[in-house]
DNA sequence: TTGCCGTGTGGGGAATTGTGGGAGAAAGTG
DNA sequence: CACTTTCTCCCACAATTCCCCACACGGCAA
């Protein structure tokens, strides 16, 4: 399946009414897909962004989350993670000009301001407020210069 | 099946005489599925919320009630459980302006307030007070971090 | 060049949604 | 019985959301 779709960064500008647009190649994806809609949510680790997914890469969320968990005997934690993967997430549909609204919490969470980062990962695409990204980016380099001496590549 | 209605997080304001929105999503939702109304109903486990349902959420609920029960051998616990979620439930529908009254025992059971936090969970919803949710949110938060550390999300 | 289409950005206005309150009906109380 | 309290069915209204339309810009083909 096309990984080559949901790579690269995109440049946007959440506008007053919270709309967001997304990436020409996402929404054909969408097309090929005969999906409804999107997936929006939070990110699941401690990056202060926001996570975005075709259907497919919805569902094969959910298979990971419910193979992880299928052997934890306290359904508690269970439900718990739930409330994060589901609490968190909406489907969003686009608007003739191929925009998304990003709900309110979501653009809380994520301190998302005028500027945004549309990243694609292969498995989903990453939402960031452009300054927060360009500290993270830089951030990233510096521990993945690290991590470079020391593999000897 | 349409996991996709019960999700995302909603804020809302139980007043003075104990009605509550419930989000536009569920009641197409309860249109779709020609239901006559929703369920609602005391958490299991220890959170001190309540649960909200669809009308075939609920029928699944009984379902796997029963299922999951059958080879329990002490009946007196099974007993017990069946009345804490089936003997507390009320069936609600919504007035003209999508509210529901929310049953005193249950008001009392969640301690609710003011501001409410309606939150989908896929196979239900779960209606928190909103300071409450606050406290529980964060706890979640971290075990999910960790879990996303293991997944490799 | 000129015209056309896809794309990104903005805004107006109608419709929906969320919140509160009033008046009468029903139910509880002495 | 009278009287108070609680419900229930309305109505009102502000805020938000949704559905269009407008337009600038750039690439591309005739």
């Amino acid at each position: 399946m096309g990984i080559s779709v949901t790579t690269g960064e995109h440049d946007y500008t959440l506008d007053s009414k919270n709309r967001l647009v997304v990436p020409p190649s996402y929404r054909e994806a969408l097309l090929r897909e005969n999906g409804p809609h999107f997936w929006i949510t939070t990110a699941l680790g401690d990056d202060p962004c926001l996570w975005f997914f075709l259907p497919s890469q919805w569902e094969k969320l959910l298979e990971d989350f419910n193979e992880q968990t299928r052997n934890v005997k306290d359904k508690t934690e269970v439900r718990k993670l739930r409330s994060q993967i589901f609490g968190k997430a909406s489907p969003v549909e686009t608007d003739e000009q191929g925009r998304i609204l990003v709900p309110h919490n979501l653009k809380e969470f994520a301190k998302l301001k005028k500027d945004i980062k549309f990243v694609g990962m292969g498995n989903k695409a990453e939402i960031w407020d452009e300054s927060k990204y360009r500290k993270f980016e830089s951030s990233a380099h510096t521990a993945m210069t690290k991590l470079a001496k020391e593999l000897d590549l």
